[in-house]
DNA sequence: TCGTGAGTTTGCGCCAGAGCAAATTCACGA
DNA sequence: TCGTGAATTTGCTCTGGCGCAAACTCACGA
């Protein structure tokens, strides 16, 4: 068993964990190769902190299961999550911007595990591996777009519209079927996804349970299942 | 006089135009010449679209003089200012962050000058030029920084914090020192500052005239003028 | 099996700030 | 110089959702 802090390169990890993701999909076997050998392994407990705001930028990550918050520690303790990462996707890549600090806290939601790599091999793989750069800052585009629409939902929406937005994104980002609805598959909280929102546990247990009671959504204890996504669409929109 | 639609390459661009700015600083003569022999250079009026968010992005700009909002416009008809740039900067450049269309729409909040160049040759200009991908992505994870701390105050701050710190972010980006205090050197509306905020122009008002009385500040129509930034400094942390 | 504490639900009162309405002031063009 | 419309100010009302408090419920470990 990995402890918190121990940090152990397997003996060999198989090429197919990163053949089929797109940062890596273009690469030859050696290559790919290549990367695996420089890679550092490492499973997270959920509730850690993979790296932390403010500190030096000396690795990048790529999550290979799991789930990360992208969170930010207002003056005053309170988290506002800025983004959701899923799996098969880069993490940390603060230097692809230029900067040498983190600018946001990333905390697993659920148990992760993520290879890394330390940050002075970043350049060489921007410009070592075809299509490398053009994916990832297609992925930083994404996370631009997403935080955009992350200002105009907070600038301009009631809270049950965002909670309500907030679910949907949630279900298409890591919905799983299941009989009756979609659910989200990890573990969530009424806290989590008021941090997500900008609201209190309150009032998203409120939502919660009036939404429940007309049958759009079923809940237990960190697990929410969407049983009519469509009433929720409606519900976002007003 | 330019009209509004009129868009000339003027005779011959001066080379001073680009040699102290960041992007291209590090260039020399011949290259900067290229350059300019490129570019299409325009005049636009306060208040004019420069490009439209969803737009093919098939330009980029290097904003000379004059101020930009970038702003969001939301299915219901609101805006919402996502951030502001000033002269000096880069602008439009979607396609660092793999987008084909325009993020969002920039506005101008003066009459502006901007350069502009075909977005094909954006990939020239990254690797040919030396400094030009280093500079462009620090500007780029400057505006990801910005839109996390947006995204922040907007959580968690009451509307009075936020206005104190939309002004203090506005004296510090384009304050013009005047007897008496530091002035935000372009007409800038109640309504822009709520937009800004995602307030009301109402309350915008209310606050700026709260302030007024107690000195803190002085304004005229389309004129902000801040006397005391650590009061203000004070209200933006409660 | 039975605590125990983390997570959740619910009730109640309150207030920041939005919405609405109207008056007022200023800048600019004719 | 005056008229006109845009920008601003201000009063009043109303409410979404927060803060506080308390009860409840489940999952897990001893």
């Amino acid at each position: 068993m990995d402890d918190l802090h121990s940090r152990k390169t397997l003996p060999r990890l198989d090429e197919s964990l990163l053949t089929h993701l797109p940062p890596f999909s273009k690469l030859d076997k050696r290559q790919i190769r290549t990367i695996l050998d420089q890679a550092t392994s490492r499973r997270y407990d959920a509730g850690i902190a993979i790296f932390e705001e403010g500190h030096d930028a000396d690795r990048f990550y790529m999550l290979l299961d799991g789930y990360v918050r992208v969170v930010r520690i207002t003056p005053t303790g309170e988290q506002v999550t800025a983004l959701h990462i899923p799996a098969g996707q880069l993490l940390g890549i603060a230097r692809a911007i230029g900067r040498d600090t983190y600018p946001a806290t990333a905390m697993t939601a659920t148990e992760s595990i993520a290879l890394s790599w330390p940050t002075r091999l970043w350049d060489s793989f921007v410009q070592g591996y075809d299509g490398f750069a053009t994916v990832t800052y297609k992925t930083l585009g994404h996370r631009v777009g997403e935080m955009n629409t992350r200002i105009v939902e907070l600038a301009t929406q009631q809270v049950e519209q965002r909670v309500a937005n907030a679910l949907l994104r949630l279900i298409n980002q890591t919905g799983r079927k299941v009989e009756g609805g979609i659910e989200i598959d990890f573990p969530i909280t009424r806290q989590d996804l008021s941090e997500l929102t900008a609201t209190t546990l309150h009032t998203v247990s409120r939502l919660l349970s009036g939404w429940e009671k007309q049958g759009i959504v079923e809940s237990k204890r960190k697990r929410i299942k969407v049983c009519d996504p469509h009433a929720l669409v409606i519900i976002s929109q007003v």
